[in-house]
DNA sequence: CTGGATCCTCGTGGATACTG
DNA sequence: CAGTATCCACGAGGATCCAG
């Protein structure tokens, strides 16, 4: 069940028209995915930890655009949850791994059938963005 | 493919240790995922719609703390991105109804994998958050 | 190399009032 | 009813410097 269902707010009482109320607590879990998933870095972490265990700058890199201040706190944020483990190790000079957990590559499989969704329905979009933008 | 494959960095040049790299500009499908609905709202409108077609009022009411503004704008970028159908019934008072297209419709199942698969693992996360903080 | 701490900018988005 | 317009607060996030 995606969130509570309450009937239609109008005067029908009609059985069909039962809508679903999105309600603002944490336990909506929508919103707890969007919260999770739908900041601008964290998506793109973990499907580089795909490619399998990496170091913070070898990230660092090969997520452009990503400053350290946003990498540092993601990978923590991506750690709290459960997504991503952290290993030191204590060479010099110090090393640090992050890797996907079971549950972060568990995740990554919804994520990539939804990227691949819209890898698909790319060039629709963007036609249906002209056709929107034409009639403006 | 997700993104532009390139090697390690690092000396090693193995066919083994091939990371991805994921570019700044606007062809990295999971950066346009994220910006497409990793919004506050787009996946909450998106989801409330599957009920069925749904008026302008009903939403705000159905989507607990959405704003006027953000409801307007964030059923507008809906709509130019094509996932949803805005139609206006010259009634008194004037009646407009949003309903998910097919693509719209399209979008939401991957959308529903994920939600299905947090909700699934929420206590998990919610115990690793725990873990978390005790050692801080 | 891997960050922590600080400062500061800029966009998101809430509140409110007004219109067709 | 379904928006538009305006103002403004707040926090995400970039730049920079410093430390273990």
């Amino acid at each position: 069940m995606v969130a509570k269902a309450a009937e239609g707010a109008s005067s029908g009482s009609g059985e069909k028209d039962i809508k679903r109320v999105f309600y603002n607590d944490e336990e909506c879990p929508i919103r707890n995915v969007v919260a999770q998933i739908g900041d601008k870095w964290s998506m793109l972490l973990l499907f580089a930890l795909v490619d399998g265990p990496d170091r913070f700058n070898s990230l660092k890199s090969r997520v452009v655009g990503i400053s350290q201040r946003m990498l540092t706190q993601t990978l923590r944020d991506l750690e709290r949850e459960g997504y991503v483990n952290r290993t030191v190790f204590p060479e010099v000079p110090v090393r640090v791994e992050y890797e996907l957990t079971d549950m972060g590559r568990g995740l990554v499989k919804p994520l990539y059938q939804l990227v691949s969704w819209a890898e698909v329905h790319q060039e629709e979009i963007e036609s249906s963005r002209l056709k929107y933008d034409q009639r403006s």
